[in-house]
DNA sequence: GTCGCTGTCCAACATAGATTAGAAACCGGG
DNA sequence: CCCGGTTTCTAATCTATGTTGGACAGCGAC
């Protein structure tokens, strides 16, 4: 299968440049830096390993396409994810300074890795207004996170179900991959459960709730939030730890 | 009261020198531009605030002793804490490239607290070596957020203060805290609850069961773990996440 | 020493969510 | 169009953890 998606657009800049440009100004050499890094990117299947915890990659994924997972297993075999990959994402920019992944990270859909060596990865680091730029990623995951957290340890499941589904929805709108209210989200029961430390029966459930309470419809991977609003009160999310901020009216 | 605790140690280098130190190589200019953030050091009672939500903090806060908390409230009043801050931790180096705190600070014993301004801060980060060095912390703050959602999100209370316990002694004994096998942990049960999604009665049940079959003992906010390597298989704690890799034998 | 506060501990009871098992719907491939 | 593997959905049962309420211990202030 060659061409994937019905809807598809041309999207001359790479997902990673739009990202980073909505927060810090890019100079023209930086940016043609930064897409000579997305240049090469591979397709790579459905649920494929990039990395495994233990390895010391000898080099940096970049999602260009598709999405992808952090997880880490537990000695039970339960398993937790710690974020999901959209593109744009840097999926291990720790190795360059860190050694050893302590997670590993798999595509959930097929997906477009850019694989970039350490070496370009350190010669890009370099410029000093990127590593402020990655820097800037990296403290956007991290306020991410901690929202998770919040999510796993406070809220009941039909919070957290709804919180997760309001962070995609502004978080996929901020890459321009929301059309109305509706989104492409190809995740699974389980892979749902796994992210929010719940069951998949569980997780079935409250989603029944969601529908039956219309505040989304949820089908073929398509889900749709009827009224946003009041989707984001019930579930008490507050979109300011993604640091949007002005959506730059470019 | 002046002098608090019976055990306190002159520490000539401050706990942040050390701690990058272990892992990034410094230059001289370096470990004197860091040190002077440290030297204008404030007392701060017991819980008080340091940063609250949505704040705009015109300086960074660095822990130079005691010990703080990240924590977020939810709408019905509950709180989690989303970090421990020891010596040596920044509290909010976002607030240098994100805009407002997405998330509160406060001390949980009295503390010494560096007040960075940050112009001073910018000038430091200029330093093609602190960047780095700061980068570096900000990935392992972020190692140590995805062990706090596989804690939360998917093991049982048991294992999650198990290894919250086993991360509090690999950090402290890194940083010099830990005597033997026994440090002070000035946190309370309901702190601890917070930290890890619990109830204040579970996790005392969870503590009687870790006394009872003699994994630790904990009195007056001093902990001594018995046998540290039953107690890292009992909670599946792996320390990879915290990067210390070689205890860097000095 | 007593008061008042905070933190620990304890017990009885309630419940959100886990577990297990299986039926139905869906999907890609031959 | 059928087949085997996934994913979704349901129902019945069980359990870890939450809730409530209250006793007790430690400790600083007076």
């Amino acid at each position: 299968m060659a061409s994937a998606s019905p809807q598809r657009e041309p999207a001359p800049p790479p997902p990673l440049i739009a990202k980073l440009e909505t927060r810090v100004p890019l100079r023209d050499a930086d940016r043609r830096a930064l897409a000579a890094l997305c240049a090469d990117a591979r397709e790579v299947g459905p649920r494929r390993n990039l990395v495994r915890e233990g390895d010391r990659p000898d080099h940096v994924h970049l999602m260009v396409e598709g999405w992808a997972a952090r997880y880490k297993l537990l000695p039970d075999g339960a398993r937790q994810i710690t974020a999901f990959l959209l593109p744009g994402d840097f999926c291990d920019l720790h190795v360059t300074l860190l050694g050893e992944m302590d997670h590993s990270i798999a595509t959930l859909t097929r997906a477009k890795v850019a694989f970039i060596p350490r070496a370009t990865m350190d010669a890009v680091t370099g410029r000093p207004g990127l590593v402020k730029a990655f820097w800037w990623t990296t403290l956007v995951d991290e306020a991410v996170l901690r929202a998770w957290i919040v999510n796993v340890g406070r809220r009941d499941a039909f919070g957290a179900v709804g919180h997760l589904i309001c962070e995609l929805y502004v978080r996929l709108r901020s890459v321009g991959l929301v059309a109305d209210h509706r989104f492409a989200l190809p995740l699974t029961q389980e892979e749902i459960a796994d992210a929010l430390g719940l069951t998949p029966v569980h997780v079935n459930r409250v989603l029944q709730r969601l529908r039956a309470e219309s505040f989304i419809s949820f089908r073929h991977g398509l889900l749709t939030i009827h009224d946003y609003g009041r989707l984001e009160r019930a579930s008490g999310f507050n979109p300011n730890y993604l640091h949007i901020e002005s959506p730059v009216e470019n």
